[in-house]
DNA sequence: CTTCTAACA
DNA sequence: TGTTAGCA
């Protein structure tokens, strides 16, 4: 189960094919990766390589953005599971505490939240 | 022909 | 975000 993830990962495709793939244009795929919600390897030509998780993460964004969720609430969200996920780590090693009561805080923070509302015209729904 | 960066009537 | 210019 980790030869897949493995090539999930593997950067093989150009902007031109991910634009078919996610329906953005060239310059919203770039921009995001700007705001760091996406890294894109580059090859020797200097030309931006996409992997499946990318596509996956850029249809993602697109859909958050469609609810409404500002390029700063996607990072927290993003934050959030990256730090989950760190969390169940150490958890594995160690007994709980110190990560998880960031963690929740943190979740409560988000939930409580004012992330994504900075648009007119949407309306916010409960998490 | 496709992608890249930078800039804005 | 769109679009365009000038390269590679």
């Amino acid at each position: 189960m980790k030869e897949k993830e493995l090539r999930r990962s593997l950067a093989v495709l150009p902007i031109g094919t991910v634009m078919k793939l996610t329906d953005l244009t060239a310059r919203q795929i770039r921009y995001y990766e700007a705001q760091q919600l996406i890294q894109p390897e580059r090859n020797e030509g200097n030309r931006r390589m996409y992997s499946l998780n990318d596509i996956d993460r850029l249809l993602e964004i697109r859909d958050y953005l469609a609810e409404g969720v500002n390029i700063a609430g996607i990072k927290a969200i993003y934050e959030q599971q990256a730090s989950a996920a760190q969390a169940k780590q150490e958890n594995q090693e160690h007994p709980l505490t110190d990560d998880d009561v960031r963690r929740i805080m943190q979740d409560e923070f988000l939930r409580q939240g004012r992330l994504g509302q900075t648009r007119p015209g949407i309306q916010q729904r409960p998490l």
